[in-house]
DNA sequence: GTTTTGACTAGCT
DNA sequence: AAGCTAGCCAAAA
């Protein structure tokens, strides 16, 4: 089904977001070639397996690595934020925390935001071979 | 089945 | 500058 090629494509392009970096909903969706949905990136995580035996699931796939576009985490369940900002506190990525309890981090530090997903640049660069 | 919600965002007021 | 809207479409209701 195409939508389950969306989640797939969804994991594998945050797989790539390098450890204590972070980037958002928005960029993920235009990396994998759907910048009109990055609402669909949110859907994907929220449904993101934690069945370990499955090739994406929580451990697999570093969903504490991805943002919104304001640079803070999304409001959800209780106590979701601050495992996420956790999860990012222990790779070395400062979250901060202003008054109205929102989480938030500085794109200018932790940002990652390529024109390409690594793994495409390879394949470029294999395409020049000849 | 149909309708509403929502890990979103760029563009307008 | 803070708030609203349209567009998006899978899930939940």
């Amino acid at each position: 089904m195409e939508k389950d090629r969306f989640y797939a494509s969804v994991y594998e392009a945050i797989q790539e977001v390098p450890y204590g970096k972070v980037t958002t909903y928005g960029h993920i969706a235009r990396l994998i070639g759907r910048p009109e949905y990055p609402r669909g990136v949110g859907t994907a995580l929220k449904n993101l397996p934690s069945d370990a035996n499955l090739r994406f699931n929580e451990s697999s796939v570093p969903w504490q690595r991805v943002v919104n576009a304001k640079g803070s985490i999304s409001p959800r369940g209780p106590g979701s934020q601050r495992r996420q900002a956790d999860a990012l506190g222990q790779e070395g990525v400062e979250v901060s925390q202003d008054a109205m309890g929102e989480y938030s981090v500085n794109f200018g530090e932790y940002g990652w935001f390529p024109e390409l997903l690594p793994s495409e640049e390879a394949e470029m660069a294999q395409e020049q071979e000849s």
